[in-house]
DNA sequence: CAATGTGAAGACCTTCACAGCC
DNA sequence: GGCTGTGAAGGTCTTCACATTG
């Protein structure tokens, strides 16, 4: 057993999507290689964060060219894991969960919704994209048999609790939670949270502050 | 009255909205008091860092005895503007833009849907709770006769900057944008991002980080 | 005595600026 | 000459620890 020594800092962890979305969009214009000053411009961040964010993965760049976008493909999506396929349980189908079961940019990512599951007996048996709402009681047999390794909470807030305790039971240590409120998970889970309410809260604040006098602009 | 300049943090901004929904459990509870040490625990946070965040607002604590429950909902909801309605318009009727349309968080917190917008002409003349999905076009009406000044974008990545710039000639200022692709605007207007697939693909570097241990029969 | 409020220290992240290499 | 890769500097955020106060 060997204790994970942190090489990626977490910040540009939450980058290295963005570059790759970049990179293959700029792949598609057929561009074999990029500085870093465009794929900055195409990500939206300042050029020396990305050398900086790529030097954590290696040298693979060459200088007074740039890097060859192909390849830097490859090693972001190695990085991130993205080489194989994860397969994705969605517990709760109401509005949301029925938006997640739908969204497509999941599928396009190598996510694939291997399970959807609910407790209400009044939602189970339809048929979303394909996939069955079957019981949450049967997301243990799910983890195993489809080797799903990602939950997504989309359940109401008074159950999420009780959910993400069946997916750390059945096996998940990834967790990304939609509903309102604070979750606990034991070390070795990895937790990440969406919250939409509070992210307009958050504009509400700046609009506030910036509407009563001009003032910097944040983004 | 102002004569020191407060600035709250941006990090304790995005914290703030936590607070006041683990306040308002702790109010329905009961409790008329709550040390720093509880409101931790109730926002899954530390101790130290709510009353540092909480310093930024004033000292509205007493020592010795905690911070009183109902004055400090009172002094985060000034804070944060939402001593007032702010009403919402959702640009993209899709599986998203649906799910947001329904989605009663918002109006729980104080933001109404005021506005359902969309290019596609199949769409319009829909009503979501109640609401009238109308065409894009109306925007500028919409904002200046609702006092719209927060935007949502729930449309496809490809006619999200489209909508951006529509939505900032509007006059909006403040803009959450659901597209997974990076939007250019103004100074002066606050851009915040809800990116679904990208929250996965750190969930699947950390998945992949921690090893993947043989939990699940992978084949 | 209990719990806040806050300087100070430390960790983390970003930006700068330029040496090094193609 | 152009551009990467990276130490160093500069900022921001978090944590510590304790003086202060009711």
């Amino acid at each position: 057993m060997y204790v994970t020594q942190r090489v990626v800092p977490d910040a540009t962890v939450v980058r290295l999507p963005l570059y790759l979305r970049a990179l293959v969009d700029i792949a598609a214009a057929g561009e074999v290689t990029v500085s870093s000053d465009d794929l900055a411009e195409a990500a939206g961040v300042t050029s020396a964060k990305v050398r900086k964010d790529l030097s954590y993965l290696g040298s693979y760049g060459t200088r007074g060219v740039g890097y060859d976008v192909a390849y830097l493909i490859h090693q972001i999506r190695r990085e991130l894991g993205l080489t194989q396929d994860w397969p994705v349980a969605i517990v709760g189908l109401g509005n949301l969960g029925h938006a997640l079961a739908r969204y497509r940019g999941f599928g396009e990512r190598g996510f694939r919704v291997a399970a959807l599951l609910d407790a209400d007996p009044a939602k189970l048996g339809e048929r979303v994209e394909g996939v069955e709402v079957l019981h949450i009681e049967r997301l243990a047999d799910l983890v195993r048999d489809e080797g799903i390794a990602i939950g997504v909470i989309a359940a109401p807030a008074v159950a999420a609790q009780e959910v993400a305790d069946l997916m750390v039971d059945a096996g998940i240590r990834s967790i990304l939670n939609f509903a309102p409120v604070v979750l606990t998970v034991p070390d070795g889970v990895t937790l990440r949270k969406v919250d939409l309410a509070t992210e307009l809260q958050v504009l509400a604040f700046y609009e506030q502050r910036n509407g009563v006098r001009a003032a910097t602009s944040r983004s």
